[in-house]
DNA sequence: CACGCTCAGATCGTAGAACAATCCATCGCT
DNA sequence: AGCGATGGATTGTTCTACGATCTGAGCGTG
């Protein structure tokens, strides 16, 4: 009595291997094949095309704020001043804060509201217990580094030398993020990636936190172009190991910096 | 004028902080202090009482009826006919979407509604990358195995046992996830279990497709039990050994099934 | 016959109003 | 001062409505 929804099976529309029409070449069999033709690119093609659907929007915009350190953590978003501030319905913002929640840059208390995330000390150690298990792990499992992605690390050390040159920390500390998330890149896993990149940006509510941003962020300029190196060395058990060093220190940092701002 | 938005910073509100209130003993210094008394008890409780949010109990539900196999992979979730058969709103079923859609179990298309996930062989191998990364990262930081996540290891397999000998090989399939959560739960971070749960997840929806489920569990029963020896027996480094054995040994036997079957 | 276009039906995306449930702060009572 | 009751404010959920978009059928043309 609960079973028998009307859910139409259409299996033949919902699925991406779908390219009949106009081109005579065959192209099933597209679904167990992923060479690295057009498919692939397409696939990114379309991630920015669709990228429509008001509430994703707004969940973007809401994201950039928190992030910039507009709405600090611990503070409640109303669903009215957001609603009348961003002309959207209610809804649609709900919506977006949804997945804000899920990200973990939001917490949803019943019947509450929605706050900008407030984490603990527990949760920056479960940060940095993750963060160290995916990108040591994106590292381990890695014969050669290739090529294309030791351009992003180099390019993220880079930007984070000439942010350091104009004493401008809080672009340091985000080239110091883009840089970890080269990293995760390595292990050529979406998936992993994509976690990285959202610790990474639970990690930042954090660092709106401590005041002192400076403090947070130039230690590691150093110690980053030195794991580069390694790296682009080809020393990837040595880049390991410094890894771990930095997960530790850093870690070790940031407690002692959020137990003094919370004292 | 974008930025003047009258949020109240209530963050004295929003803080789990908070327990004044007839108690004459100071709690207060609970966030930095995470002593293992009745604050995390309570903590715990709190989590299985305000877990209302129709959206998120009609959610539990549609998990449920997806990882039955209810709902293959691939069919099309209508709103109406949800909605009807469900009897709640509209927006209530949008946010149940949401919800299961950011665990990767559905797919939300644009104007086009939503889907049960198909997997592609790039999936699988993404998910078999990360849980490789996850899993044996849960091993490699363990220096002695805590005893209390060693009785998880053991119910999972007993079970896993109990269930080959029914021939019950979708149970078998089920103890044998556990299994690997409960090594996920080794590594003592919310986050890394909270993770593979998901990823297994998703790995359910590929189990679905194929054909025979014997044959895609029965094979790791006995190796999950030598893997639970040896880590009982304290050989950490072995277990991560034949964990990473294991993983390769399935990946190809997963592939190879769910190739056959999208011939 | 194949191909492309137009149109109508269906479904989704978003808006807006409405009511119930819950929380919070204030007030009044003992 | 402590405690419980009351009222306002906010959220949770439902309902209705309309524009936007996709899908498929029908039609016309090469």
């Amino acid at each position: 009595m609960f079973y028998d929804l009307s859910v139409t099976n259409d299996v033949t529309g919902g699925v991406p291997n779908d390219v009949t029409g106009g081109v005579p070449n065959d192209v099933t069999g597209g679904v167990s094949g992923d060479g690295t033709g057009w498919g692939a690119r397409l696939a990114g093609d379309r991630a920015l095309l669709d990228r429509g659907s008001t509430a994703e929007r707004v969940a973007d915009i809401l994201r950039e704020r928190i992030t910039e350190g507009v709405f600090r953590p611990g503070t409640r978003l109303s669903e009215e001043s957001l609603r009348d501030a961003l002309g959207i319905s209610r809804n649609t913002l709900r919506e977006a804060f949804r997945l804000l929640a899920h990200e973990g840059l939001l917490e949803h208390q019943l019947n509450r509201g929605v706050f900008v995330r407030l984490l603990t000390s527990a949760d920056i150690r479960d940060l940095y217990a993750i963060r160290r298990i995916l990108e040591c792990g994106a590292l381990r499992n890695l014969d050669a580094v290739p090529t294309p992605a030791v351009e992003g690390l180099k390019t993220a050390i880079d930007a984070a030398d000439e942010a350091a040159a104009r004493a401008d920390w809080s672009a340091v500390g985000t080239a110091n993020m883009r840089f970890h998330q080269a990293i995760a890149d390595l292990s050529g896993s979406r998936r992993v990636a994509e976690s990285v990149r959202a610790l990474l940006a639970e990690l930042r509510l954090v660092f709106l936190v401590v005041a002192d941003p400076r403090q947070l962020h130039e230690p590691y300029v150093a110690g980053n172009r030195a794991l580069y190196t390694l790296l682009a060395g080809g020393d990837v058990r040595g880049a390991e190991e410094a890894l771990q060093r930095y997960f530790d220190e850093a870690e070790k940092q940031l407690l002692a910096a959020y137990a003094a701002v919370n004292a």
